[in-house]
RNA sequence: CGGGGCGUGGCGCAGUUUGGUAGCGCGUUUGACUGGGGGUCAAAAGGUCGCAGGUUCAAAUCCUGUCGCCCCGACCA
């Protein structure tokens, strides 16, 4: 007789503590700092094998995967498919973009036996675009989506905080390649979808999340959004308009109207000052005893555009910062720092220039930020070991000043340069301010336009013959770090609280006598019927005192605990206790527990 | 890249100043008692003190070098 197979699907996991490994930790180890590190080592879901670098017990790994695997269905439902490049790189491939050098150390190289050069993929856009050079052959392939998940490896110079900041972790980069950017097909509407599917994707995995408007950096391209975890424990800066909705990266942010005059007091004396060694904002300020405020911070930036070199002089208060894109932006080229040697050659005293070496240093610019206009103010001697006080604009600079009505003059302009600050004016909405909050980027989508299409001369047909460089847009996710910045987001004194859509099991069954055989059946009986509506279960079934057994469940925080033991069973109920509440719980008759599990699961846990 | 700190059983730490045969708590193993929020008692296993060299009769301790890890800053998808 042949028997025959059919596919069979479990629906939930059922796993016993006892036979998996979940290394519980009393204490973390003195290195852990970070209350994700922390606790991911305490509940035993990670431990550290070197700077930057993880090993993935099976309850990490679980939430790993959960993340992975939501990502990876929204992904495909926005249209993208799913591939995996390689981990080994050559080298050739970042020198064909120059990105061997602008990684620089932050890629980790190695030497094969024969000598050549191969790097391990901190981002693979240049191996996609090879890729899709070589295997696409008509614009009517094209719109095309394509993703990876993976291991992706930086050198960080600075490892840490865990999961957050490692040398070799999980990403999500999704690469997109276009005809055009507008239109059907078009850049514009993969990114859009790729928008919409970063809002699905965290919003399912439970986080509480802000999307901010972004810096490009370095990856180069136009627009660009960031997805933030909200978390008080996170690096980035992220600034937020409370009536508009408006929010953005702290360096991206844009600071709302500002009016300004050059007009001041031209009666107070002009007097320069000794100040030895003192090229910093600080230690002049103390020494000449007034705030920081008072002084005017003078960068130099030289336009980077390939053209003939100008000089940029970049004017903000003393005790605000220049924002390097924001500089950028107001003059409509790239900029950078000025080289020293060469800037010093032309003429400037770095350390201690002032705004008027625009009337001594030809092709020398101005950019000068709202809040450093009006009033009188110190800034430097342009001369070693000097500052001035008394210094106001409208007498002490032999130039045409622009005004509110015309912003730019001659070699002088007034714009937003500087980093927005909380109190600032929001840009969408005259009557509110912006208001700082701390975030962890966890997705980051961008419009990359040309760039690597040109450098790999990535070009096709288009339906008019024409040779066209195609459009590309990558769209990236930390997978890894999602997880931890779960865990910066939702913990308590306990351990962690686990959002249910990524929690490694959904309910964890406590057995408070594992030798009594009652207690162990409930159990087993209770964990098939709650897998058989889809909830993954882990038993805790070790021979281990009760108070243990509630700790490492807050630890590990799985939404919900069922606890069977005497007092429960002598009324035919298990005792029913979610993660964030507090207390033991309430008794629940057995047979109405899946239910119960079902929708509590299905309202947040 | 600048500044600081730390490497001693699985984890947390003492011992280092003033050299003298390595200790505590937790955890682990065995047994007994116990049995609903990290229990008690008893017994036991487990460390060439990061590594290398030097000084010394003798080095966890002093000297030199080296490796590793962490924190702050700078930098950074």
């Amino acid at each position: 007789m042949t028997q025959k197979t059919i596919s069979t699907r479990r629906l939930g996991t059922v796993h016993r503590w006892s036979n998996t490994l979940i290394p519980t930790l009393r204490d973390a180890p003195a290195e852990a700092v970070n209350p994700s590190h922390r606790l991911m080592i305490r509940a035993g879901c990670i431990r550290q094998v070197g700077a930057g670098i993880y090993d993935y017990l099976p309850l990490g790994y679980r939430v790993l995967n959960k993340v992975a695997q939501i990502v990876r269905e929204e992904m495909d439902a926005a249209g993208a498919t799913e591939l995996l490049l390689p981990a080994l790189v050559p080298i050739e491939l970042y020198a064909g973009t120059k990105r061997d050098k602008e990684y620089g150390e932050l890629l980790f190289k190695l030497t094969d036996r024969h000598g050549r050069e191969v790097a391990l993929g901190p981002t693979h856009e240049e191996t996609v675009t090879e890729l899709v050079k070589g295997s696409i052959t008509s614009y009517k392939q094209l719109p095309l989506n394509v993703y990876q998940i993976q291991t992706k490896f930086r050198d960080e110079f600075r490892p840490r905080a865990g999961l957050l900041r490692g040398r070799e972790f999980v990403m999500k980069d999704a690469y997109s390649f276009h005809l055009s950017v507008e239109g059907a097909g078009g850049l514009n509407e993969t990114y859009d979808a790729m928008y919409s599917a970063y809002v699905n994707v965290f919003t399912r995995c439970g986080l509480d999340f802000t999307v901010v408007e972004a810096e490009a950096g370095p990856i180069g391209g136009s627009a660009s959004h960031e997805f933030m975890v909200n978390a008080e424990t996170g690096e980035d800066t992220i600034m937020v308009c409370p009536k508009s909705g408006y929010s953005a990266n702290v360096e991206k942010c844009e600071i709302g109207p500002r009016s300004w005059s050059f007009e001041a007091d031209s009666s107070v004396e002009y007097i320069k000052h000794h100040t030895p060694n003192m090229p910093g904002i600080e230690a002049v300020a103390e020494h000449l005893n007034l705030e920081p405020s008072r002084m005017l911070k003078s960068i130099v930036f030289q336009t980077a555009d390939g053209g003939p070199r100008r000089w940029i002089v970049a004017v903000v208060r003393g005790d605000h910062d220049v924002n390097e894109g924001k500089v950028r932006d107001a003059i409509g080229s790239p900029v950078a720092i000025a080289d020293e040697a060469e800037a010093k050659a032309a003429g400037f005293v770095i350390g201690y220039v002032s705004p008027r070496v625009v009337c001594t240093i030809a092709d020398t610019h101005l950019v000068i930020d709202p809040d450093a206009t009006t009033g009188v103010w110190a800034t430097g001697a342009d001369e070693r070991d000097h500052h001035v006080t008394g210094f106001v604009w409208n007498r002490d600079l032999d130039m045409p000043l622009p005004s509110e009505e015309a912003p730019v003059a001659e070699r002088i302009m007034v714009a937003d340069i500087r980093n927005a600050m909380e109190g600032d004016p929001s840009p969408r909405d005259a009557s509110s301010r912006l208001v700082a909050r701390r975030g962890i980027e966890v997705g980051h989508i961008f419009k990359l336009g040309t760039k690597y299409a040109e450098a790999f001369d990535l070009s096709i047909l288009d339906p008019n013959q024409k040779k066209q460089i195609l459009t590309m847009g990558c769209y990236g996710i930390g997978v890894s770090r999602t997880v931890a910045a779960s865990v910066e987001m939702s913990h308590d004194d306990a351990g962690i609280i686990w959002p249910v859509p990524i929690s490694p099991y959904h309910v964890v069954v406590t057995v408070m006598d594992p030798k009594n055989t009652e207690h162990t059946t409930v159990a087993d009986a209770l964990a098939l019927s709650l897998s058989e509506a889809g909830i993954d279960v882990l038993i805790d079934d070790r021979k281990e005192r009760p108070g243990v057994k509630f700790k490492d469940a807050d630890l590990i925080g799985i939404p919900i605990r069922l606890t069977i033991g005497n007092k429960a069973l002598a009324e035919e109920s298990v005792e029913f206790k979610r993660r964030r509440d507090a207390g033991k719980g309430d008794l629940v008759p057995i047979a109405d527990a899946p239910e119960r599990c079902l929708s509590v699961l299905n309202n947040g846990g």
